[in-house]
DNA sequence: ATCTGTATCCTCGTATACGAGTATCCAGAA
DNA sequence: TTCTGGATACTCGTATACGAGGATACAGAT
């Protein structure tokens, strides 16, 4: 839950949160597979500063939710089965259904117009690690005018939690266009402040991605 | 969030830990008001540790919302003011409400009674620091069957965050007798397996006590 | 051959030390 | 008297150092 309550304020960049954001990505892309083990050490070394930010690093990627951390085992990619990332999507209909019925009644055009352009994009961008991104930026600008930062919080932790799994999905070209017509469907239903229509629209394409994703990806976690 | 996905796998107690869980009481019992500033020497020095542990401590609280952490510019006692006690009680709302929506149907008759005998604590605990533990024991009785460990997690983040409101709510005596009445109605509500009229009554109990904070805790937070 | 006990290694948790940034306070000038 | 400039003190972030606990591998015994 990083930065939950306090919007914006310029904090300066600490080399914690630098590593923390590499690590991040790093484990959204793929490149880090779920399981592998994070040694203090190691990333010290490989990063270049001592193990002191990465292990400030690795409990804030722990509090997300995306590492694991034991005391005296130490820290590894955290591993979701088929039953977690049911929870995560159950929760995420459950939060971005409220966001959404919360946000259209207030969603000024330029976001709608916003979202639009993201899904354009999302059409004409080649580089597949962009796509979970995209996806995002998406969704939270339909949301964004929900009027509950902590809300607002709470969605894109979950976005972060779910991302690399999320980028499989996208990564899938078949799922990929059903997802933007589904979008292009939440998008059009939102220009006619059909709130409920909406909240249906939405809670049926996280369905379908859930499933999807439960179906193909329970090998995924690796083995215990 | 803390240990989110990870049930009740045993882990070492680190001290770290150990300072988390003391500052977390200390804040929800009230003795560190909203504002404090929670300087790493002093209470490394107040502990008998050094700062090291108390640093990861901070970090945690941070990632639970209980306090707030500014780089070159130290922690404090994080502030809540009518707004976002609004906020959290909101996102409690919808929480709590699929939770218990999801638990009823499979609730033990155990957990009932577990249920009960907690209520029959309230009544009978002189000792107003165990009210808001009791409290929130209440509730998780009630959500434990929904199924979604994720989504219990979050319900207990937030109980956790907003634990020194409520406990203010709970020392006046007028509001706690109406909270007992109204935990005894859902707690019926639930026995008859009517999940849409139970989640009815938990919303109103958490929308009253919403306002009966907001109303009186405009000045709670201090001043910035 | 297998099982057990022990010793080594490896990793983390904690302590101490140092450098950098910011806020504060005092002195001097307008 | 007030405003500005600089110096000092304070706090945090980061680096290095040390001790403890667990896992593993090897040797010996059954």
């Amino acid at each position: 839950m990083r930065g939950l309550g306090e919007g914006l304020m310029q904090k300066p960049l600490t080399v914690a949160e630098q590593v923390a954001n590499v690590l991040r990505e790093s484990i959204a892309e793929g490149s880090l597979a779920a399981g592998t083990p994070l040694r203090q050490d190691d990333l010290a070394e490989r990063f270049g500063f001592s193990r002191m930010p990465v292990r400030d690093a690795l409990r804030q990627l722990e509090a997300e939710g995306i590492v694991s951390i034991h005391p005296t085992k130490g820290a590894h990619v955290a591993r979701m089965d088929a039953a977690e990332i049911r929870e995560i999507f159950a929760v995420r209909a459950l939060l971005e259904g409220e966001a959404l019925r919360l946000s259209i009644p207030n969603l000024g055009k330029e976001k709608l117009d916003e979202a639009g352009y993201v899904l354009n994009q999302i059409d004409a961008e080649p580089n597949v690690g962009r796509w979970g991104t995209l996806n995002r930026a998406f969704h939270l600008a339909l949301y964004s005018a929900c009027g509950n930062t902590r809300l607002l919080g709470l969605i894109e932790a979950h976005h972060n939690a779910a991302d690399r799994y999320v980028r499989i999905l996208l990564s899938n070209l078949n799922y990929r266009s059903r997802s933007q017509s589904e979008h292009r469907d939440l998008l059009t239903t939102c220009r006619h402040r059909d709130a409920e229509a909406a909240v249906r629209v939405l809670k049926r394409h996280l369905s379908e991605g859930m499933e999807t994703l439960a179906r193909a990806g329970d090998g995924l976690a690796g083995k215990s």
